[in-house]
DNA sequence: TCCTGGCACTCCACTCGTGCGAGTGCCAGA
DNA sequence: TCTGGCACTCGCACGAGTGGAGTGCCAGGA
């Protein structure tokens, strides 16, 4: 067991590292933190902080720089969550309320996020899942022809065409518009599949098969769509990444391009409060020097959908989970509200 | 005038320059190229071409590189469009045809784009001012709340929600639905607030303030998505900038960001053909060192959108324009079908 | 037992100097 | 008008030398 003493000078050295940039050594540790001992004190911790793997040394005479393992200690131990202070939350939140619609606010809390931490910022879609049905609409475009439209409680809208087996009049159509709305509005898209399964048989034999198609098509947009959609800014923030440049930026951009690891990444993180995935911890390989701070969000108490940001694993935790968890509250807030 | 031989060389200092990133000299210009003449006079014609600042020399005694007014003249003068290859062709077509809808269109465009050059791929959504309504429809959510919901001829879809300044019944509501339709279904844009604008005075006098407002948040939507969006991908070839990287991409990251900036960038390209834009010929300083290759696309003869790449000044001007047309065309296959 | 000051050692980062080579400009001759 | 030759320039790679920050270890003291 590590000593109270050493957990501080782990904690210094993160503070001082994530501050330089640089690695960090016995001499100005002492200077910097008042820790009172000596600078050989602090070198025999750090001595025992790297036999424990939390630290290590880029090159033999050089200062300490924290280890994956060294920053979850950090996360997890040493350092609480930095609260915004209230002129932040009233910019937030003024910022957050200009928005007028759901892509609005989705494109507005990337740049708020990344803004805040500057740090690449990925905002996921509201989730159907999650989330019920407000309205479903049917349009008749032509007689075999029909434009299904469906608007979620988040205020998402999916549409698709329908190509009927047969020609299908207004009658029907408003009858079909009508009951499905019944059965499904307010629903949840999870419950959706067993409320309509018997429409059919409410049909005249010839218009049955439409009916089915459409159903069908409904049933595909939930799946289809549980494939979200993201959102991805401050990308420029990358640049700041460090000095051996290219090398590490590629493949992180690259990974940034293929949402579906990014929604895997955030799909990973199963913890209710803010949840830090660090270097090696995240599975794919180009992500291996970023650190993934990302929350859920949502209009009521549940989280419908996660948001975050991707940074180098030499960032400020407390800072960056502080910026996360708020803007998913007031986002969370402005989704309540609309 | 520069004569014959001189744009053979400029042209060859292009291609070299392009093929190698490194400055070209006189000898090896002679070995690669047969000009037919001796290193001495490519030298000559080389400090003629500097006289007239089509290329320059980075250092004085280093090969010459291409300035912007000398890609510029071999954009215009000495190079082609490089048609695509059939089974180029086959494959863009192949890619495209998956696509389920308006989002995913756009979606496999950028990344297709992405990929054939090799650059950044910048991909404007179908402009709403050129296209027609296809349909507009009006739910009623609550007594005193509307949504209003905007379908597209090209699939795109918006919705607005509406505050009624008093509560409307479910006959009016249908009424307006059916009105609306009548006059604006199938009609450009622009033409709507014409054809609208008397539409208040049919309804009671209790009804006619909800009305207005209705047909205010219709137009609004009209104008506010004039703002268009764009789906941008492929920022990871930026890492195969350059070797000073940092300096060159950071500005670019954040002109990407920059929407506005870019739509303005493909606004102001007015040529019916394949639009090329080189370094300081963009307005936007972060963009100094890059070359916009754009296009227009849309369903029918007509253009409703743009689309092109953002690349280092040094790219291969004929290929990019090459696979940047022929994606446009067939986008607009794609967009027409469906 | 733990902390401290001192000391020798390591090794990176930086500077300076040098030589090399690619490339140029110019000139005289064909 | 083109060509070959020649002197010149200048960036770049290489190597040696140096300074400094940092370490590990050890003996002495609380």
């Amino acid at each position: 067991m590590l000593s109270e003493r050493r957990l501080q000078v782990l904690r210094a050295i993160v503070q001082d590292y994530v501050g330089t940039e640089e690695p960090v050594g016995s001499k100005a540790l002492t200077e910097r933190h008042n820790l009172g001992v000596s600078p050989a004190t602090v070198r025999n911790d750090m001595a025992a902080l790297e036999e424990e793997g939390f630290i290590a040394q880029p090159h033999t005479s050089a200062g300490r720089i924290p280890t994956d393992k060294g920053y979850r200690l950090f996360v997890d131990k040493l350092a609480g969550v930095k609260p915004m202070t209230p002129p932040e939350r009233r910019a937030i939140q003024n910022f957050l309320e200009g928005a007028v619609d759901l892509d609005d606010v989705v494109a507005r809390t990337v740049r708020l996020l990344a803004q805040l931490t500057r740090q690449v910022a990925v905002v996921q879609y509201p989730s159907l899942t999650r989330s019920t049905v407000r309205h479903v609409e049917l349009l008749s475009l032509a007689p075999a022809r029909l434009m299904l439209v469906l608007i979620t409680d988040t205020g998402r809208v999916e549409q698709r065409m329908v190509d009927c087996p047969a020609p299908f009049g207004e009658s029907p159509v408003a009858d079909l518009r009508a009951r499905l709305n019944s059965r499904v509005a307010g629903r949840r898209f999870t419950d959706v599949p067993g409320l309509v399964e018997d429409l059919p048989e409410a049909f005249e034999p010839e218009d049955r098969g439409t009916v089915s198609t459409v159903l069908s098509t409904l049933l595909e947009t939930l799946v289809e769509e549980n494939e979200e959609r993201l959102m991805i800014g401050g990308t420029a923030n990358l640049t700041r990444f460090g000095h051996d440049f290219p090398l590490t930026i590629r493949p992180v951009l690259e990974a940034l391009e293929e949402q579906v690891v990014l929604l895997k990444l955030l799909g990973e993180a199963k913890d209710p409060g803010v949840t830090v995935r660090i270097g090696h911890e995240n599975a794919h390989e180009g992500l291996n020097s970023t650190s993934v701070v990302s929350v859920g969000y949502g209009s009521g108490g549940e989280a419908v959908a996660k948001l975050g940001v991707v940074g180098p694993t030499r960032m400020d935790y407390p800072g960056t989970m502080g910026a996360v968890r708020a803007v998913a509250r007031y986002v969370g807030q402005i989704l309540a509200e609309s």
